[in-house]
DNA sequence: CTGTTAGCGCTTTCAG
DNA sequence: CTGAAAGCGCTAACAG
């Protein structure tokens, strides 16, 4: 059994309370019993219960975070943002897996409102407007990053995906190129058709007319499987230039372009999305646009802990920037491809 | 405020104590009360407090897990592992850096006994003979995955180094090389020196020698600036072929190879350690040594689990698999590359 | 300045 | 089968 303040009382001969005082500086209380107390806390050994405080304060100090994925390279990026602001908070988060999964996902919720989270904080819920329901009874703020769903139920914080799309085509336009394709994903609807628009309107902008042949939204098993998959719908249409729908959809699309002999950047340019570490590895380096990722988690506590404070503050929409690398260059002379 | 047993006792014209007991089955109560209470609570949106429970029951059915930073393909298919095995068990995990900051490391720790955790996963501790002062008064049992301290002061689980790495030489061995180099981790001392004596005594074993010049323990700032220093260092003895303390090492070989012209594999074959995601999809895809890492996170939750049970069960230790793929081949004719 | 008392929400004897 | 009472470790009035 944990050392209380109860036995320290006893060894200093006061009373609980007296010592509970002594232990955290305020509270009217002599200089010489507080130290003596404190000393005596140290030697024993003591270690406040968080968990006795936690039921008398109304407050835990913690924060549950709910992933689609843990062994994601975007999403652990945001869960080390929101660690790291948490902690220098001084809240402790609990982190699971909804596996993406809604069922899992309002379970794991469940689970964190059981254990008194003071916020929840979910990236990438697919069910955001579930939440309405669980929200009156469900006092603790909850926050949500880059959802999924439709509407806007709850607090979020999101980058841009419009913003993002744009910087990635105006990039291509710049370098010359004009057939440029989309490859979207059907897991990801919601940020998806944002990247997908600002897509189109950027082309619109410039006076191109988008067309179908060009966009592919792959139903795959995985985002590589949807780039491989994506690609091969594209080919017919001659694209110099494709932007996949993030960084693993487009390492699908050049491992298809590499099946097909199809050389990266001289005969078709690549850009992706989120600049995940892996992408400058890859042979070429990946064009990409990239996500503030732990600056997303950051603000998703701040935004936490500010609605905790009462404060009342305004969604979050965070800009992304264009991250030029080897997989894109000017179109080839003889645009067509296929 | 939550609804408590109370308010549901209230409503239901019984004292709280009987709704605690209808709300957990057990304990003799009448079935219709029983379920006319189940029913009361289920409308009345009733969610117990784990916290209550907690201090009640002397257990939180939390576990704390510190890894030396979350943003790491290999850490976070452990913690992925971990997190999949506690939820099975009804657990929820604590996720926290230590930032590779051994006070940092402390405080977590520290954090966690506050929080009265039932347990503690600590992943790649340099610090493992420091819980042995703590570990009196910490009751809880923690457990070690791939500790970088010397000696056993824990539970530990680790994938087998050597035998990984014997496996990776005896590979190489096996295409024909016999002038292999070993790049090495400042970081990691204890997992780097097993995989060197795997490396080491499987030479030996085949009547090689083991040479100076070819083994670096580069002192770098990351594990890529490693791999390419690791290389410049070991190209003057002559390697055909190069085992990588893991797989970002291995890349930062790579990267170097490509820097200097040097073709892989046909001119320097490459191993890496790990199989982390990304080595997949490098040009070429690397041969590594697969460590299985969601075994080891669940590994170390059974173990913990078996601790806190009173079962005393032996510690760990995980076997390795080589993984072939594009990064070796039979070392070149004119065998020198210096 | 210090101690007494009550209570956070729950479980668990112990009586009835 | 059900209720009263005590207590988990701590904080916060309220007295003294």
């Amino acid at each position: 059994m944990p050392v209380t303040i109860k036995d320290i009382a006893e060894a200093a001969h006061v009373s609980h309370t007296t010592v509970s005082r002594a232990l955290k500086g305020h509270g009217r209380i002599s200089p010489a019993t507080a130290e003596r107390i404190q000393r005596l806390a140290l030697e024993m050994g003591y270690s406040p219960s968080a968990i006795a405080q936690s039921l008398v304060n109304q407050r835990t100090r913690t924060i549950g975070v709910v992933v689609t994925t843990i062994a994601d390279p975007f999403v652990i990026n945001i869960v080390n943002g929101i660690e790291d602001a948490a902690h220098e908070a001084g809240y402790s988060v609990f982190l699971s897996s909804s596996h993406n999964d809604p069922n899992r996902e309002m379970a794991v919720v469940e689970t964190f409102y059981r254990r008194r989270v003071d916020a929840v904080i979910v990236t990438a819920s697919r069910v955001g407007s579930l939440y309405a329901a669980h929200l009156e009874r469900f006092q603790a703020p909850i926050v949500l990053i880059n959802s999924q769903a439709e509407g806007d139920y709850l607090h979020a914080v999101a980058s841009d995906d419009v913003q993002g799309a744009v910087l990635a085509v105006e990039h291509l336009l710049a370098l010359g190129h004009r057939r440029i394709g989309y490859i979207g994903s059907a897991g990801r609807p919601i940020s998806s058709r944002r990247r997908q628009s600002g897509y189109e309107s950027c082309l619109a902008g410039h006076g191109i007319a988008p067309e179908p042949d060009l966009i592919a939204v792959p139903d795959a098993t995985s985002d590589v499987e949807a780039g491989r998959l994506g690609l091969a719908g594209l080919l017919p249409a001659g694209p110099t230039a494709i932007l996949g729908y993030n960084d693993v959809t487009t390492v699908g699309v050049l491992m298809e372009a590499r099946a097909r002999g199809l050389a990266i950047p001289s005969q078709l340019s690549l850009v992706g999305f989120d600049d995940i570490e892996l992408t400058r590895y890859l042979e070429p380096p990946l064009t990409t646009i990239h996500q503030p990722k732990e600056a997303m988690g950051r603000a998703a506590v701040q935004k936490a802990l500010a609605l905790l404070n009462d404060e009342q503050i305004s969604d979050q929409l965070l800009s992304c920037h264009l991250v030029v690398r080897g997989s894109t260059t000017a179109p080839p002379r003889a645009a067509m491809v296929a």
